[in-house]
RNA sequence: GCCCAGGUAGCUCAGGGGUAGAGCACAUCCUUGGUAAGGAUGAGGUCGCGGGUUCAAUUCCCGCCCUGGGCUCCA
């Protein structure tokens, strides 16, 4: 028969012949670098057996598809161990996952890490048994009944699923198997280059209310220097981490007594007023009115908003005279208050409230972590009050607001969900028809590719998620758009219409930078805290040689302060070299110096974090270099 | 909230049933030094909190709080 290569070539072979058959007869270096194949574009492991006509591509270790099949047969290298060294544990899933693998096991304790080191070892040695792995095909009953023997009822449970009357795949190294649909690489000694990160709790299904499963999760490469560079990487994003940052840089802290809620520094505080100030000024060009409402608010508001029904327990609360209070969780009923303060007509419409609003939820104290969750964070939040017919206007002018302002911080990389209707929703189906396709047809009408969350929309409406990436890769979300059809109505928002009519306007909740704690930890570790010089902290530091031009420095740096720009000084008695490493880490992006020599020519000698002589230039030279700076937002 | 691991000086960390350790940072003094650490001296601690065991607990046991990694959740 013949095989159709990836070049474009034939090749011809004995019937029944597989895919490493194939591998074999184009070289012996290759069948021994192949893991898989590619069988008419689907992967398939090497026994499987070719027909003539086939199109047929090799997965070598080398090969990006190759790390999947790598990393989902480790996984199966692990629960072999795990079953060996711990035969009560049973297996159920075991995933490829990001630059690794999990796999939950059931068992009667958890593993602790000294296990794990046991498990590595019994993995190690189960590879150098170099055991073939052995596709076979059950039937789904006999599959189910195998495995109930085997007391393995959470498989068994797994492959009842699967509609009767099929079959089922099992991989079988040794004496070991497990369900699977592969495909997995031909021996257990192509298994080498991995690595058990951690053990965790996860609950069977995914369900809070199922029993808690146990959780290992490893890492595994193709080579010794792969594994080697992620767990370099790894190390590298540790260094990046807000968290060290912050106390290195001295941003803020938290602390017991508050639990989720954020102690800033004067040098933390200052990136807040800059990035708030920054979209204070985008808001104001973009005809956006901010206003400002209470932070504690009667527990009768939250009941006509929906809040104290479906959020009571995320909310906290207070009482003083008899009356319950709650610290808003949000600002938008506090919006409406403002919109109904006043009749509005059709020509009101869009109108545009916007609020650094600060809100507190009373989040699960382990999902709390740094400044990326928190139980008191403000929003950006602004509502747009419209019409129907206004929201893709509004919602396709958003998008663009959203990425111009994510540009200006430097990020370019979104990622962007929709989250459509939800089972428990109010609303028309007709209302969220429209709202859907205003918001996909916002999106499509800029080319912008989005994923999908079916049913994840809120319980009022649909919404687009917009996301940014922290050091270790974990998404977080920032920006949104969510549209309302309940919540105006509720709370007796109306405008009076073209037809003299009263209408209920349709209300946009949305955030560009969602919390600005959380956008604030990503801009932390996106640059490592090596700010761009419009959002440094401390922007430039002018340090003196010796006692002699304590004066001067204090003048240059008045000068510059009163430039506008956030300038300190240093006349500690310290050698030069010991304030230039000092405000290096400190990472002010420019460090000046000046001797007796600068101080008699009024000039000053400038160097960057990054360690360039940018030479000397006089004072106001180096002033007007900044203000262009600034104003470039570099 | 659930599972695992931590919590010792301002920071990074070592230690371990019997008076608590280092480096950096800090203070004072000497030094006035030209672009990533000059020297000396000194101060600094309820070893997360509460119980228990013990002649004696920072150390062992139990409970709680917080932090970290996951799970669930995230209006």
């Amino acid at each position: 028969m013949n095989i159709q290569l990836p070049d474009g070539s034939t090749r011809n072979l004995n019937d029944g012949a597989t895919a490493f058959d194939l591998a074999m007869d184009i070289g012996e270096g290759l069948a021994r670098a192949v893991v898989a194949a590619t069988v008419n574009g689907q992967t398939r492991d090497l026994s499987v057996e070719l027909s003539d006509g086939d199109t047929v591509s090799l997965i070598t270790e080398k090969s990006e598809d190759a790390l999947d099949v790598i990393r989902h047969s480790t996984a199966h290298l692990l629960a072999m161990a795990v079953q060996e060294v711990f035969p009560a544990a049973q297996v159920t899933i075991g995933p490829v996952i990001e630059d690794g693998f999990f796999y939950d096991f059931a068992f009667e304790r958890p593993f602790t890490p000294e296990d794990l080191k046991v498990i590595e070892a019994k993995m190690k040695e189960i590879s150098k048994r170099k055991l073939d792995i052995r596709r076979q095909v059950w039937s789904r009953d006999d599959a189910i009944k195998h495995f109930e023997a085997l007391g393995e009822h959470y498989k068994a449970k797994l492959i009842a699923r699967i509609p009767q009357g099929e079959d089922v795949s099992l991989y079988q190294q040794g004496e070991w198997s497990d369900l699977c649909r592969g495909p997995h690489v031909p021996n257990t000694s192509k298994l080498k280059h991995f690595k058990l990160m951690r053990v965790a709790g996860a609950y069977w299904e995914g369900n809070a209310e199922n029993e808690q499963l146990q959780r290992i999760y490893g890492t595994a490469w193709a080579s010794k220097d792969d594994l080697q560079a992620y767990l370099v990487r790894l190390e590298e994003a540790e260094k990046r981490d807000h968290r060290k940052l912050a106390k290195k840089l001295d941003l803020f802290h938290l602390q017991e007594e508050a639990p989720g809620m954020i102690f800033w520094h004067p040098k933390g505080w200052k990136i807040w007023q800059v990035v708030e100030n920054e979209i204070r000024s985008i808001m104001q060009v973009n005809g956006y009115q901010e206003i400002k409402t209470p932070q504690v608010v009667d527990r009768k508001l939250w009941e006509k908003s929906g809040h104290w029904e479906k959020f009571r327990d995320d909310m906290f609360t207070t009482s003083t005279e008899n009356r319950e209070y709650a610290i808003k969780p949000m600002n938008c009923p506090c919006h409406i208050q403002v919109y109904n303060q006043s009749l509005h007509s059709y020509r009101d419409l869009p109108l545009r409230l916007a609020e650094f609003g600060s809100c507190h939820r009373n989040e699960p104290s382990g999902t709390l972590h740094g400044l990326m969750r928190l139980r008191n964070f403000v929003q950006d939040d602004a509502h747009i009050f419209c019409a129907e017919n206004q929201i893709q206007g509004e919602v396709s002018d958003f998008i663009d607001l959203v990425y111009a302002t994510y540009k200006k911080f430097g990020f370019e990389e979104v990622i962007i969900f929709v989250s459509d209707r939800p089972e428990q929703r109010v609303g028309t189906d007709e209302q969220w028809d429209k709202a859907e396709s205003a918001l996909y047809e916002a999106l499509n009408a800029k080319g912008i590719a989005y994923g999908l969350n079916p049913g994840e929309g809120a319980f009022y409406g649909p919404k687009i998620e917009f996301s940014l990436k922290d050091c270790l890769g974990r998404v977080w979300q920032c920006g949104t758009i969510q549209v309302d059809f309940s919540m105006p109505g509720r709370l007796g928002a109306e405008y009076t219409g073209q037809d003299d009519k009263k209408h209920t306007p349709v209300m946009l909740h949305r955030a560009v930078l969602g919390s600005l704690e959380r956008f604030i930890g990503i801009l932390i570790e996106e640059y490592e805290g090596k700010f761009p010089f419009w959002l440094a902290p401390t922007q430039v530091v002018a340090c003196n040689i010796s006692e002699s031009q304590d004066d001067y420095i204090a003048e240059i740096t008045e000068k510059m302060r009163l430039a506008g720009f956030r300038a300190e000084s240093d006349l500690r008695n310290e050698k030069v070299g010991y304030k230039v490493r000092a405000h290096t880490l400190e990472r002010v992006p420019f460090i000046l110096v000046a001797g007796d020599r600068e101080k008699e020519e009024n000039t000053v000698s400038v160097r960057t974090r990054g360690g360039d002589d940018l030479g000397v230039m006089t004072v106001d030279a180096w002033i007007a270099e900044m203000q262009n700076m600034q104003n470039k937002y570099l």
